[in-house]
DNA sequence: CTGAAAGCGCTTACAG
DNA sequence: CTGAAAGCGCTTACAG
């Protein structure tokens, strides 16, 4: 319909050199006007990229789903990626998934949720195929993205110390990932001087955060101020502080993390660390598409800056 | 290795009959020896399936992404499709969305978050590609998963009714949303004989919710419960009961729809309505294969039931 | 029950 | 700047 060849027609839509403005705009016009739309399989078949990014979900439970950060990240990846890459969803990781992964049929992947001292990212850089992970890995040597955890948590605990505070509690997330450890390293950092004895870990639900802040009213019924590692779980210790009869702040002043969409509406509303997931998202499909792209000298590791919401809780 | 040529491996890897037991071990051990696996976009190419479905995600702002909802329907899309189909996401409805999708790169697709009287799942059903839609949607005759909002609904209000509440208001989902119009259905039909005049629409968002209770309080500040049509709104109008001194469930009594993560540590815990997210997103992708597989006489839509769950706060 | 051959729809050297 | 031709790794009639 354009009247020239398939080469020509290829090149035009992969924007190579060498292609006569007459040819580009025939073969653009016969694209608008036949719909066409090139078929996955058969370029990625032809070509040699996959032309698909894998983003890997590596939590058993997949619980991650449920939280407003990885919906954020999801968004952000997604806008990155601006409909040229296809996004494929992988959420069960099996012993099929590293052969699958480096098998071609995508050509990088991002990885979430990593817990413990996960082997995945480090096997698939071995095997050659670029990839992208997000939060600090705990083992292995391979490109991340991350929030600056420890920053937000150390400006978090030196604002409730700014306040007087001298009983500071900790509700902390999971131990064995980075996100938990390093703003439980950040407060720690914020505390200087005073006594940093008490401290409770958590999964990054409500439920848990309840638990822990119950734990911590039973060793230190003292307390007047606590950071807690994660939205989600201070809507628990709101929940715990408030049947107990503390006011928030007078009593126990609160700072979380992540100023999720919860924080505002909490009972106070929460003064929280804020982090921009979406662009968590883009930066982390940014530096993985670059990479695609023969980017040089291509950071090793990025981290975004978080900073301080001031609200009612402290 | 096997002794025999690419046909036979073929009938082997895809089950197919008339092959002999000989060689069909001969191609599992080569294939053993050989850590083989498929081509997919060989397959897809050579094949007439595309082995993947696209999840299509309606909404302008990709913000139902922030919805644990969402999340939970991701998570059981993708528990069904046990690792078979690819799942390609797509978030930004577009022109090109269409021929896209029709062009024969997936074979079939999920859309969620449908909006008003949106066109798109009745297109994409004209160009025969197989479709289901998450959410009854307001325009075109296509099949679709949805839970069935007016009898939670129904039953939500019939227990406010029942604790002998009589001025009760309703914080409405979107007008433009068959969840948002169904609640607020089963909520007349409950209320019957009662005036059913207090009624304010809300995204659904906590400060939309907020706002809608803070208009309602407004209006009638005599009322006694009200019915919030989403755990994330009802999230904003406990927050504005609470500023406002009203005692929850003593002066008003609440109950909200979705039985999500954040109604048991919302204070008061929340009764509301639950709803199996997870079995939705299986359902969905249930529909959508068994319909791929040639099933004959589907059920054009499905009904999910829901279940009210009792906690304080009515 | 089995194999030779065509073809899926592209990309990419290669030759002009 | 452009086109003819090979080939990516499979599936699928077709013929035996």
């Amino acid at each position: 319909m354009a009247g020239v060849s398939r080469s020509t027609v290829s090149r035009v839509i992969n924007g190579a050199p060498h292609v006569s403005a007459a040819a580009r705009d025939a073969v653009h016009r016969a694209i608008a006007r036949l719909g066409y739309s090139p078929n996955h399989a058969a370029r990625t078949l032809a070509g040699r990229r996959a032309n698909a990014i894998a983003l890997v979900v590596s939590e058993p439970g997949s619980r991650v789903l449920a939280d407003p950060f990885f919906a954020g990240v999801l968004r952000g990846v997604h806008a990155e990626l601006a409909g040229q890459t296809q996004l494929v969803l992988m959420m069960n990781p099996s012993d099929d998934l590293v052969a699958y992964l480096s098998g071609g049929h995508v050509d990088g992947a991002i990885v979430v949720s990593l817990h413990g001292e996960d082997p995945l990212p480090q096997l698939l850089h071995d095997k050659g195929l670029p990839i992208v992970v997000g939060g600090r890995p705990l083992a292995g040597a391979v490109p991340y993205v991350d929030s600056d955890n420890f920053n937000g948590a150390l400006e978090a605990t030196r604002h409730l110390v700014s306040l007087g505070r001298t009983r500071i509690a900790c509700v902390a997330g999971p131990r064995d990932m980075a996100v938990g450890r390093d703003r439980l390293s950040g407060w720690r950092r914020g505390m200087h001087g005073l006594p940093a004895d008490l401290v409770e870990h958590a999964d990054f639900t409500p439920q848990d955060g309840a638990k822990a802040m119950a734990a911590l009213l039973d060793r230190a019924p003292d307390l007047d101020a606590v950071f807690v590692a994660a939205d989600i779980m201070a809507l628990g210790a709101l929940k715990i502080l408030h049947e107990r009869g503390r006011r928030v702040p007078e009593d126990v002043a609160v700072v979380g993390f992540d100023d999720s969409v919860l924080a505002a509406t909490a009972v106070p509303p929460l003064t929280t660390v804020r982090q921009d997931v979406e662009r968590f998202g883009r930066t982390l499909t940014w530096r993985l598409l670059a990479e695609l792209n023969g980017a040089e000298g291509l950071p090793p590791s990025i981290l975004l800056p978080t900073e301080l919401v001031h609200r009612d809780s402290a």
